[in-house]
DNA sequence: CAGTGTGAAAGTCTTCACAGCT
DNA sequence: AGCTGTGAAGACTTTCACACTG
């Protein structure tokens, strides 16, 4: 066996790719080329070829690509065709704006349950959601499965919040304070950090 | 002239270096060797010296780079040396959050002022902000010489929102809607989707 | 003939490894 | 000794360009 794995700059693309097909299936197209493709996602229509055929050959020479083949193939693919419960640790501003934000539930990802250690927020309902004390998380993750947090806590706590969820279980994290946290490898982490996006952009206006 | 340019993704590891340099600071550390700050950072300490490289000779050898020292040569290269108001359009849940959210501020970033094009928002106070008439966006960004701009409304609106923001001066966008803005070439443009990070992710929990 | 799938070429980015400085 | 700065090597990614197919 051993087959070697596909690039993960390649994997990571194939939810945009999803999104562009999503887009073109609600407007009614039933085929699309790589180029209509390319054209609507700003990259070369090349690249979207290379990277579809790490996973098969999908589209039909002369005519492209059948658009609801082709977007449940990739949802297949990236494991979206089914429901992943997600737990959001910290209930701040962001956990609360992430826990209400609708994108997720219309992607396939349930937000259920809403964890903080601030006894004033314990018990409360943000978003509909029940805020848990954070020490009661392992025993929620274990019991009902939940594989994938996004982690919304101060920098100091983000760390440990981060292992206590490992050891329960979690096996992907997507990361909203702004450090790098050390976990097994076995543990994805993504980082989302605005800050770095403004200071990156800031380079360019002199 | 012409010197060759930086390439992009050098510029984007800058605001990381910058990050632990802090955090090194407030630790009372005053020098740091590129092999420190790659374990802490989680990258190679060859990266971190050639990207380095790029901007000048900061290290001293045998002993690493003085830390304040290099801090605010970061700080002047992607122009932090100085505040940037920035305006936040869409005032919905990702909109507020955003303009509470105190990482900006720290960083030097002044959020002044919400747009939004719902009559019920328009004239409240959000996060100590008050709420414009999208309308009145040009105006204001040309008022106070805006270049930035962090883009909250739904995906509909995004495209049309961007260009009137362009149009009117901004250099700037730090997309949060789930869409490719077409826009011109001058414009930068950095998106984030926490979606995509999850579907990213999915697909390694097999 | 329009458009895919793909080797080969070109381009980009990272790591190596070491001369040279303190 | 300890560590930087850097060419050269290596790894990875994108683009090219065309044989092939419906």
């Amino acid at each position: 066996m051993s087959t070697k794995p596909v690039p993960d700059i390649v994997v990571a693309r194939l939810p945009l790719y999803l999104r562009a097909l999503t887009a073109m299936q609600s407007s009614g197209k039933t085929f699309v080329s790589s180029k209509e493709m390319a054209q609507w996602l700003g990259i070369s229509s090349a690249q979207i070829r290379k990277d579809l055929s790490h996973f098969g050959e999908f589209g039909k020479q002369g005519m492209g690509y059948a658009v609801s083949e082709l977007r449940e193939k990739l949802r297949r693919i990236l494991h979206l065709d089914r429901e992943w419960p997600i737990v959001v640790i910290g209930a701040g501003h962001i956990g609360s704006a992430v826990a209400a934000y609708p994108g997720f539930a219309s992607h396939g990802f349930r937000v259920c349950a809403l964890f903080d250690n601030d006894p004033a927020k314990i018990g409360t309902s943000i978003a509909g959601l029940c805020v848990h004390d954070v020490r009661t998380l392992p025993e929620f993750v274990r019991a009902h499965g939940v594989r994938l947090a996004m982690l919304a806590v101060p920098a100091e706590a983000a760390q440990s919040v981060a292992e206590l969820a490992v050891s329960a279980g979690i096996l992907a994290i997507l990361n909203y304070a702004p450090l790098n946290l050390m976990l097994p490898d076995h543990v994805r982490v993504e980082n989302i950090d605005p800050a770095l996006h403004l200071q990156h952009m800031t380079y360019y206006l002199g």
